[in-house]
DNA sequence: GCCTTGACTTAGACCTTGTCCAATGTAGGC
DNA sequence: GCCTACATTGGACAAGGTCTAAGTCAAGGC
């Protein structure tokens, strides 16, 4: 995390307690919070943050690459700091958790060239839907 | 189209004109609008429809597996009429807009078990992210 | 064809998620 | 330690979506 914090420094990236709490709160693996979850625990560190800076700094964090937003229920966006290593996302259609997943074969080059209509193709994005082993149980 | 509405009936739906108006509002291919998009379409043929009863009438298309939810962009989700063939989505990172789109191979099985934490997996869905012609000229 | 009834529709209040802004605070260079 | 540009704050605002109470009507039974 403190990587994050330096490479951020590094592209001039004004280092103030509310930033670093919520890289803090990021910090991890199979981490996908939404901003007001993100929030929620920033205020338990630094209980006068406050909700546009959560969104601002989130938002910047997205631009900057060091985060992915993800939307897989239509509700409120996610946000995942596993954004350096690429992966694809197995969500649980009944409570909502998340996995980080990395599965076999290239999805981008799964789709031909006529099915392309004229697009210029730059990304794919993979959501597993199904039930995880906490709620089958 | 007339096929979906003998399909609800057949299921005890109640015809109603603001079903039916919805019903054909949606028909077609690549057809991805959203509910404000529908409600706008249907008022144009029935001008006293309501914005609750577009979403009561989604909703329950959904849940009877004859329109498809889709969440690409992180604003406003999206109904697709073309839910009873498989198939994915290309999306233009620009203006939005949505093709359906059919890659070779099977997405599902490039998930290894040992990737799959013990979920049962029912589903995949695939996004493709580019430009479109229009906005690439 | 008319009645009845429970399902459907309506308008609008309300909730959640997210954005914007003017005023205030502060990190970091000097 | 001062200065200034950048960051933060709280609250208003907007969009998308849900809920409710009251009124309406499709369709089955007569």
């Amino acid at each position: 995390m403190s990587d994050l914090l330096q490479r951020l420094r590094e592209r001039g990236w004004r280092l103030t307690a509310q930033r670093r709490v919520v890289a803090e709160v990021l910090a991890g693996d199979h981490i996908h919070l939404t901003a007001d979850e993100v929030h929620a625990r920033a205020t338990e560190r630094l209980p006068e943050i406050s909700r546009a800076t959560v969104y601002n700094t989130l938002g910047e964090l997205v631009s900057l690459g060091e985060l992915l937003e993800v939307s897989t229920d239509h509700r409120a966006t996610r946000y995942d700091p596993n954004a350096r290593r690429p992966h694809h996302h197995l969500l649980c259609d009944r409570c909502g958790t998340i996995r980080d997943v990395h599965p076999t074969g290239d999805a981008l080059s799964a789709l031909p060239e006529s099915e392309r209509f004229g697009y210029t193709v730059s990304g794919v994005e993979l959501t597993y839907r199904g039930i995880c082993p906490n709620c089958a149980a």
